[in-house]
DNA sequence: CTGAAAGCGCTTACAG
DNA sequence: CTGAAAGCGCTTACAG
């Protein structure tokens, strides 16, 4: 391997000035010799050992990003998106970026501080996780799509509430009375927050969400059959994730019911997919690469000063109107009613 | 920070010993010692570090997981996929992934080396890339779907070109004559092996693939609706990825072309959301996680004995047949005609 | 079974 | 503008 001590044996200096011309340490090399070291640099294609570097000057230029959830978290795409945004900002900061995903707390702890990590963007956790992640990490973290009440915690959320009521107005505003929310949780404060912001907004309006109009996050296909089964003059479902919302299409279209003709469906989260479907997905939207952009401005702000007071941050949604939901004639009808 | 100094002077014993039961050294440490050592590690949180580690025993426990393309790369299911799975393996086997996107071949090459990473798996480049990639680096690579001649590379790929020959197959069998190649490429040797399994099954069975039948890989919407105007008699077309296939899709809704009905539509890739759509995507599917598998597993064989002979693995792959080809009762008939 | 010494390739802090 | 010394936290190689 190529050392510092090899450059600067050939360029007759000391390995301190190596250091600082590829350090940048402004005016404190000749030009003649910075330039003369540049260029043994080039030629010998030196790289400096990050390893090295790291241990002597207690920076890794390592940021690591947690996804905390299990089986291949990257097959669901907005993982996948986040993680490709925030690695270029990552990467255009001249850091690197180590993945970690899984639900093994400990493990997951015991790499961000082996690597001694600069700073880490986290999600996927709840609510007690990422207070227990914080509290076992001394380096700067920031979270996204957290709602813990913890104080001095850095997050990039968006206004999942919002989504909830937008979905409600827009159903309603269609005709649409008899509704069903997909997408119960009792561990997911993000989906929590949906729901509540649904649930008001239909109260509101004169309508009702109860409790047997709900559905698990991922139901399957046998239990979403017996729902629909129960549920027959239901003209509107919300699911609280695209994917959901493409699956539960395709288990109607399975029970002989067309969507939007007979039933009406609506997502969250544009992802591209939804745009590509037939019908395409009436939704609500966030930008995700703004997430990703703001989470990594905040994470390096932190590092470059520790002194950056806490934020938390809350970005808007909005409503994409596809083609998935229907205009309803008369409300409470639901069947094969061809309305054009 | 709690370094194994700290550990031994509290265990009574040198820094040796402690890094000996840590690395787990056989029968090199009586049972009492090791046991009083593990103690005081695991009740002080203690964690070996990893950069001081790599330096002294030039070993990174560090893989870098290497995907060559401009933008969000991630944002392509199947590069995300491919990530989960890559990643999953990785952790299992105790090292790290480090994760690089982009098209910067130089600032790339530095990262590998600064970091003295133990392996890399690489996909995403063409032909010669791949070749400068191997020999700009002295560390164990493995490729996916790399199709470069040289010898001596290890690599992970599918049958492309038999893939192609399905799809042919598949659309005869089914009656179609006028048919139509979306993924045109002088670059990608993946896609033009897809061609020519494509074309020369095609043209065994006595139908003709001419170059005006031709579209490049990701064609725009204004070239597309050209494309489909100058040639009315096309009953089906195949598209290279299942993305493309979906997005030709809803080009072809637009332009009032009902999908099987009016004009079939075949992918490539088998992704999640292509099972999804309305019409569900009839496609060649390849099995990622196997190649993620196989491709982690041959990096590690490398890792493990630098003398393991260079493999190249061929996967097979399958047609999948869901809703987006219909079968033509009269060949050569395109249009509303629907057949029941 | 245990330890003292040297060294991995850098940077920090000090001196000139 | 330049350099000699010390040290970052480990492991390797040797000695006992």
């Amino acid at each position: 391997m190529l050392t510092m001590k090899d450059i600067a044996r050939e360029a007759g200096v000391s390995v301190m000035t190596v250091s600082r011309v590829i350090n940048n340490v402004p005016s404190k090399v000749s030009e003649e010799t910075r330039w003369r070291i540049l260029s043994i640099i080039k030629e010998r294609g030196y790289v400096p050992n990050s390893s090295a570097r790291s241990l002597s000057s207690r920076s890794s230029r390592i940021i690591a990003v947690v996804i905390y959830g299990e089986g291949n978290v990257l097959s669901y795409p907005y993982n996948a998106d986040m993680l490709g945004y925030v690695n270029q900002y990552v990467q255009k900061r001249g850091y690197s970026a180590l993945l970690y995903t899984g639900c093994d707390f400990h493990n997951m702890t015991r790499q961000l501080r082996s690597w001694d990590v600069d700073g880490a963007i986290v999600w996927g956790l709840y609510d007690s996780e990422f207070d227990r992640m914080r509290l076992d990490n001394k380096i700067p973290l920031v979270f996204t799509d957290s709602y813990s009440p913890m104080r001095q915690l850095t997050n990039v959320g968006i206004d999942d509430r919002k989504g909830g009521e937008l979905a409600a107005k827009h159903l309603f505003g269609k005709g649409h009375r008899e509704i069903a929310f997909i997408g119960r949780s009792n561990d997911s404060p993000v989906l929590r927050e949906r729901l509540h912001g649904f649930r008001d907004a239909l109260e509101k309006e004169g309508a009702r969400l109860p409790e047997d109009r709900m559905l698990p996050d991922n139901p399957g296909e046998d239990s979403f059959r017996s729902f629909i089964a129960s549920n027959k003059n239901v003209t509107a479902l919300f699911c609280t994730s695209d994917i959901v919302a493409l699956k539960v299409i395709v288990y109607l279209k399975a029970l002989g019911l067309r969507v939007p003709d007979d039933i009406s469906v609506m997502g969250f989260d544009d992802l591209e997919m939804g745009a590509l479907t037939t019908p395409a997905l009436t939704t609500i939207t966030q930008d995700i690469e703004l997430k990703a952009k703001l989470a990594s401005e905040l994470l390096f702000s932190h590092i470059d000063n520790p002194d950056t007071p806490a934020q938390n941050i809350t970005l808007d949604v909005r409503l994409i109107e596809r083609e998935s939901v229907r205009a309803l004639a008369h409300p409470k009808s639901r069947g094969k009613v061809v309305t054009l």
